[in-house]
RNA sequence: GCGGGCAUAGCUGAGUUGGAUACAGCGGCGGACUUCUAAUCCGCAGAUCGGGGGUUCGAGUCCCUCUGCCCGCACCA
């Protein structure tokens, strides 16, 4: 192989040349980190022109906003110039001269430019060579940093009360920590996904008294999460209802010279519903009682699971179920309230309005300006959702005895087993989390909050320092909120069903025909999740998001089939490179990478080199909007590639090194794209 | 009242240790399909970054203050 570019520092050429450089700098190692490298040698010429350690910390280095400022770009100039009493601008010209392009790799040249910015550009032909060189030695693991360290955590998502179908707020928490999870993965952490299972409160016990007392005579013909949901909606519509009754029924007695027949008949209506509703409470609390022992775990379970299968669909997948029936069982709870009861900050009140309860003092104030407690355990002994939350998050951490194990509870559609809690089992992984991310809505932080102070309280002040909330804005519709409770809210089901059928019309009118239906549908499917999926991860997680069918089904611009679109024509070229036009592979593997000088091709190697940073960056502010920002980036550069530069109409050698670019920027998408969830075809 | 969050183009948003002329998508207007398949691409218009003050060589970004919207302040979860 040989190279026609003639410089000393294409790799091709430096075989010819073979001068021997500083060898820091100048080591060939495919790193998995193209950018951090060049980084190095930055740093490295900043060191050698004289710049100090302090000087170099307070700077950085990033990507300049514009193309003709370079590769990257640092801002030393302005930490040196406060000490050196000097311009910045002469400071940026006097470290540029010295500068030898003999002695680096990857740097072509410095410049200053601006108020004082030195700007870095490539040697293009080393870059192109270590970018795609590096991605394909990495393989599915480019975006790691080499250097990364493993975290164990645990991401809790989703925790859904299992009584009724997931809304589009859910689907939103799970898809946003499933992302999460496949960021901290690709970035190198071990990542244990738990969905925490509400089974003994209210809501579930609501659905399992319409279940059990008022079943449907027919069963429909939908999912079970979407039947039980509906009984739930009637009997949590007239459990809600008993305060306007009871008011009304005042209103009645205390006005009965008003008039004659008529309120009596109300009257006696409105006491019927509310000895109705009384029946109702009773049969709520026994059905708590009967699911704390396990009585309907067999209901529970049967709505659970098709709530799972709506995750499924998205592709968003689960390690563990804990499940808060076993924590109970467990004795866990009492477990950590005995951690508890040596805290100054957890009392008993004799009297006030706590009295009796176990309580925490949280430094908070009720609305009236009193202090305020946050209670653990009632009055009547039950302990509450919050005490029952401190308590699980002291056993994700390993602070209290081990009581659960865990037992096998489904194999999940990626081929791995779904894992649930159990007081029996096997024993879980021996190693506490360092860090444990619970994604779980806005509008509970406080409880969030109270479980950090609780942690502390215990004594566990490092505990509460590695658990962290992130909090997600709620989904709300045109008209506002969404309340489950009201029904109505858009299922999550629904929402996904009209994106593929949106999408299935559009591929059915754009084939007319050429294509099986089955390929069709199932192109449908990738289509309508990746719209669903990508819609819920473009935004900042802790906005608010107003949601409209329409934004989501349109396929328009910034959009998952944006992404998906520029991957088929990927494919199309590849698939045509090596059928009809029978390009030997191994033409394409010894393609003189040095050819690849057009605009267009450099800005696509410099934003692969980009992916290692933009994963980690995500990883570490848990901005996962940042990986879909980067795909489409990539997407569009490549779009734009595709209108200028033409592939299999290149001269030979050309074509050879566009098809190895072709291939490495399918797979770096392909590879955010799996972060995201995106599913990925070939064909439209 | 107390605590938390948010405010960027007509609309929806990005801007994550302060950096160069604030970046996209949609919508609007105007252009490009005999092509590696146009669900694409190109151009134009559109922004006193909620108001005011401060720190800094430099502020959408940090501090103070005011205004507006959202959430929480249950022995619910």
């Amino acid at each position: 192989m040989s190279c026609d570019c003639n410089a000393t520092r294409c790799p091709w050429c430096a075989l010819l040349y073979s001068s021997a450089p500083t060898p820091d700098v100048t080591r060939r190692t495919m790193s998995a980190d193209p950018l951090a490298d060049l980084d190095a040698e930055f740093l490295t010429f900043l060191r050698r022109a004289g710049v100090p350690e302090s000087a170099l910390e307070s700077a950085q280095l990033s990507t300049p906003p514009q193309r003709e400022f370079g590769a990257r770009s640092s801002n030393v100039a302005f930490a040196l110039a406060r000490e050196r009493r000097t311009s910045p601008r002469a400071i940026a010209q006097e470290l540029a001269e010295t500068f030898h392009p003999d002695e680096y790799r990857l740097l072509g040249r410095i410049e200053p430019a601006g108020a004082g910015f030195l700007n870095a550009f490539l040697n293009d032909a080393a870059f192109t060579q270590d970018v795609i060189g590096g991605v394909q030695a990495a393989g599915a693991h480019y975006g790691r940093r080499p250097d990364a360290v493993a975290r164990r955590v645990v991401i809790e998502h989703t925790s859904v009360n299992p009584n009724k179908e997931w809304h589009i707020g859910h689907a939103r928490n799970a898809v946003l920590g499933d992302v999460l999870v496949r960021t901290l993965r690709l970035a190198g952490d071990e990542v244990e996904v738990q969905n925490y299972i509400d089974d003994t409160g209210l809501q579930a016990a609501m659905s399992i008294v319409g279940l059990v007392d008022f079943p449907e005579p027919e069963q429909p013909d939908e999912k079970f999460d979407h039947y039980a949901g509906r009984l739930y909606v009637k009997i949590a519509g007239e459990l809600g209802s008993e305060k306007t009754l009871k008011e009304r029924l005042a209103e009645l007695e205390h006005a009965p010279a008003l008039s004659s027949s008529e309120p009596v008949n109300e009257a006696d209506s409105l006491r019927a519903r509310l000895e109705n509703i009384a029946r109702l409470q009773k049969r709520a609390v026994q059905v708590m009682h009967g699911l704390e022992s396990g009585e309907y775990q067999h209901l529970v379970r049967q709505i659970l699971d098709a709530q799972l299968l709506t995750a499924y669909r998205l592709g968003v997948f689960y390690n563990l179920l804990a499940w808060e029936s076993d924590l109970v069982e467990s004795h866990l709870f009492g477990d950590a309230i005995q951690r508890l009861e040596q805290s100054p900050s957890v009392t008993r009140p004799a009297e006030g309005r706590y009295a009796g309860a176990l309580v925490i003092w949280t430094g908070q104030q009720s609305e009236e300006g009193e202090p305020r407690a946050e209670v653990l355990i009632r009055s009547n002994g039950l302990p509450t959702y919050v005490g029952k939350d401190i308590a699980y998050h002291m056993w994700k951490f390993h602070l209290v005895p081990n009581r659960l194990g865990y037992v096998p509870y489904a194999e999940e559609p990626n081929g791995e087993t779904l894992w649930s809690t159990s007081v029996h089992g096997e024993p879980r992984p021996s190693l506490a989390p360092q860090l444990i991310i619970n994604i779980i809505a806005a509008h509970q932080s406080q409880a969030q909050a109270t479980v950090k102070d609780a942690l502390r309280a215990a004594g566990f002040a490092e505990a509460a320092g590695d658990l962290v909330h992130l909090a997600y804005g709620l989904v709300k519709g045109e008209f506002g909120h969404f309340s489950g409770r009201a029904g109505t809210a858009v299922s999550a089901d629904s929402v996904i069903d009209e994106a593929v059928r949106v999408a299935y019309d559009r591929v059915r009118e754009r084939q007319s025909g050429e294509m099986a239906d089955v390929e069709m549908r199932a192109i449908a499917e990738a289509v309508g999740v990746g719209a669903v999926r990508y819609f819920m991860v473009q935004y900042n997680p802790q906005r608010e998001i107003t949601f409209n069918v329409a934004d989501v089904v349109s396929y328009d611009g910034n959009t998952a089939l944006y992404i998906q679109y520029a991957l088929v024509r990927m494919h199309a070229i590849l698939r045509r490179a090596t059928g009809e036009r029978g390009i030997p592979q191994e033409e394409i593997a010894a393609a003189n990478l040095c050819l690849l000088q057009h605009e267009q091709e450099r800005r696509l190697i410099y934003h692969l080199a980009l992916y290692p940073s933009a994963v980690a960056d995500a990883a570490r502010t848990l901005s996962v909007n940042l990986i879909a920002e980067y795909a489409f980036d990539l997407a569009t550069i490549f779009s734009q590639f595709y209108r200028d530069c033409s592939v299999l109409d290149a001269a030979p050698e050309l074509r050879a090194a566009r098809l190895q670019l072709v291939a490495t920027v399918r797979d770096v998408l392909a590879n955010a794209c799996s972060i995201l969830g995106v599913p990925v075809i070939e064909r439209l």
